[in-house]
DNA sequence: GCAGGATATCTTGTGGACCGATATATTGGG
DNA sequence: CCCAATATATCGGTCCACAAGATATCCTGC
């Protein structure tokens, strides 16, 4: 899984939220790391909605404007507790090769 | 940083690797999980040495195989602990949402 | 009243990255 | 002797992220 789709999963765990609304739940969830494309949401929500991971919502308009929501699907759901898991897992790996690298033994350039 | 490069980085934390033993050692640490094609390795290889993440080490020729070896640079070393972290922060964030959800409450189909 | 910025959706084109397939070469086993 | 395994490298397809642009409405300032 991409990160944009891992970070928009995440936005949608506690409800649903509309276009805008994700980009703006990834910037606070990811610490302001992660600032997703305008156009790097949509295709990657179509491909989550393609692979039935996440769900269209009601469709509301506030003040003219168009708000078009998403949410996730049980099916997101598993796939994101399995990619977190995943991921910890990963650094768990990198982390252990890391820090039993410290004899200062042979180094690049010491 | 991709998949991929994630995992070669690791590989040659502890000391330097030739492709067939990177493949071989990237299975070891991700529990088989993560199984590099050959295509991908040299590939994400080059792009790694460009960007000075990782360097050549020596040729060795064993039973008339060539075993040609790479090691990480300091540059590459830094990269990698700071990606580590940053999904290790990831999977961290995910994990809080997703523990969060659990009131029974708006579920998808409840 | 209108220009410009913010909110909001969606489309299109480009470049990068992964991966399957292919090519080449040597050693060892059946 | 041929095939599998080891080992290198290259090429083409496909998918994906992203920038840029199109469309539309509301709000603010001039």
């Amino acid at each position: 899984m991409t990160e944009p789709a891992f970070f928009i999963l995440t936005a949608l765990v506690d409800e649903p939220r509309h276009g805008y609304g994700i980009v703006g739940e990834v910037a606070t969830l990811s610490d302001g790391r992660v600032r997703l494309k305008i156009g790097t949401l949509y295709g990657v929500l179509d491909r989550l909605v393609g692979d039935g991971l996440v769900e269209r919502d009601r469709d509301e308009v506030q003040q003219g404007r168009l708000r078009r929501y998403y949410r996730l699907t049980e099916s997101g759901h598993r796939s994101l507790t399995d990619e977190t898991e995943r991921q910890a897992a990963n650094a768990r790996a990198a982390t252990e090769r890391l820090q039993a690298w410290r004899p200062a033994s042979q180094g690049w350039a010491s």
